[in-house]
DNA sequence: GTGAAAGCGCTAACAC
DNA sequence: GTGTTAGCGCTTTCAC
């Protein structure tokens, strides 16, 4: 690798002056200037990043934190920060954790030995104690998906109870009387706040859940299609499903419908998060989108305030989902 | 934040020792060992690892080069990136370009200053060229989803001609005799080819392609909706269509449906890619799987033999997508 | 306008 | 087993 001293030696200056030229830095006669310029583009060198961070102090990466990429809620995530990110012609550095909190921990560690100011963190393992002590620490930690009592300004979540009461009342206009849940049986607390807003709001309108029609599967495709098939043998009526999430509903409507029971017409099914699928799926699955994108773009210019000193305007920490009406959804 | 010198200083030991406990290096007495690691636990020392690879001359990050993180088909690359860093603890740097050369170049630039050593890169602008002077320069580049002459040994791709081939002769054994395509209107090297072998694979077929049979939309599912209606609209009969890729391949079946023209029993789709969303559509989507992910994995594991010097085990360059077969294509 | 030199936090000889 | 020291590549005072 060409270095700074490789320039100065054969442009014949110091290694001040090449430096001030690499950043553009004022008093340098215009001849120098020139000569030393095109001595680097010629000879490719490349600044070397990490002595830069050393001596200056500063750092231009922001560290996400989740414990998988591919995932397409993760990746909107990742995109979101991306997008500040670029802004701030800072770059992503990604560090994926296993669901334990050990795993968590080690991300975080990682990032902070690069010298990662600004952390967008989705934890789901780590206890609030822990998260609380890191956030203490690290003044661009935010927590996404979390909202954790002694740093609420540092956590951006979307408000799940609200969600499950949105999904109710849509599905109440409906008319709809008997009606069934799939929740998650694992990732305890999301699943419960939506079904917790979903069944207080119902009452509001005069329903109630009977608890046979709660049924607990994988949060995926498969799950959803045991799901259903679990509803359809009990024997138990029901017009429409509240949906953990879009693949579940997904799931649920590809059974329905091999069990010659027809989306929407006989049973309506309501989802959540709206990722892409939910558009590709016949017929057009309605739900409850996710605003991940805008939250974790919000989670990043928030981190960067932060860490920049500025006094954080007034931030928004709580988001909720948005209904979304497309074709799995009708009157009863 | 605490460096090795605070560290030193109260424990009344020299740097020295401090970094050999830190590296867990030899010759360290037990006792002392155990004190300052005490103290590099209740100070939350964290190494600096920009001081460290600067010194070291190492680097433990694993750069990567695409278009869009959120974009399903880049997160799996990632996804494929990130499996590999895991087994050799490195990181993803993530460099985000946009779909111009400039911009890649501007994303190359970045890591190298970075010293990042392993370069997982998707090009889709720069030229062949411009390409075979980075392999040169980067030892440790990769090129996903490029075929350059210079460096086929640097390349990672998919053969989407025997993509094509696949295809046709898929069609062919269910005895489709009026097979129509559509293809992308943008990104002209990946339809071109698919094209070319699909078209190939008929005539050994003894099959012609009309070419008033081949449409060309924007390769989403839009496009696939526009692209099926312009077919219907044609008047020409079909009883098959070789789609360009998953997203299309779901918005045609969405538009020949509302036309009451039954997917497969009236018209057989296959499509391209097996993104998530192929599984979850309905019917479930005929389709060649891009194994991206493995390619992504093979792509990273090269690099890092590359840049450790080994002498790469003969690699694999040319990958092949997989016929997929499930619901969307039947006998004609 | 340019250069000399100190020092960022760390590792790795080398000395003791 | 522990300390001293040079130096990684760079920026930034401070002289001149």
């Amino acid at each position: 690798m060409t270095t700074i001293k490789d320039i100065a030696r054969i442009a014949n200056v110091s290694v001040a002056t090449v430096s001030r030229v690499a950043n553009k830095g004022p008093k340098v006669g215009d001849k120098t200037r020139l000569r030393v310029q095109k001595l680097m583009d010629d000879m490719g060198y490349k600044p070397n990043a990490n002595a830069r961070a050393l001596v200056t102090n500063t750092n231009t990466t922001i560290g996400v934190i989740v414990p998988d990429i591919s995932d397409p809620f993760f990746a909107a995530l990742a995109q979101g920060v991306d997008n500040i990110a670029r802004e701030n012609k800072m770059q992503l550095l990604i560090s994926t954790c296993s669901i334990d909190a050990e795993s968590e921990k080690n991300a975080i560690n990682l990032l902070q030995e690069r010298q990662c100011r600004s952390i967008i963190f989705h934890s789901k393992k780590m206890s609030d104690d822990e998260l609380a002590h890191l956030c203490a620490s690290i003044p661009g930690l935010i927590l996404i998906n979390r909202n954790i009592e002694a740093y609420p300004e540092r956590c951006i979540w979307l408000d799940n109870i609200e969600g499950g009461k949105i999904a109710a009342r849509h599905l109440a206009s409906l008319n709809h009387k008997n009606i069934a849940c799939i929740s998650s049986k694992y990732e305890i607390e999301d699943p419960a706040d939506r079904l917790k807003g979903f069944v207080d709001e119902l009452s509001l309108h005069q329903l109630t859940m009977n608890s046979e029609l709660i049924v607990y599967c994988a949060p995926n495709q498969l799950g959803g299609e045991e799901a259903a098939q679990q509803l359809i043998s009990s024997g138990k009526g029901f017009t429409s499903i509240f949906v953990y999430n879009d693949a579940m509903a997904i799931g649920a409507i590809s059974t329905l419908e091999d069990n010659g029971i027809r989306v929407p017409r006989d049973v309506s099914i309501i989802g959540f998060d709206d990722v892409l699928l939910s558009q590709y799926s016949r017929p057009k699955l309605t739900t409850l989108a996710y605003p991940i994108v805008q939250m974790a773009e919000d989670a990043a210019r928030l981190s960067i305030q932060l860490i920049a000193d500025e006094n954080p305007k007034s931030s928004k920490n709580r988001y909720l989902p948005r209904l979304i009406r497309r074709e799995s959804t009708a009157d009863c």
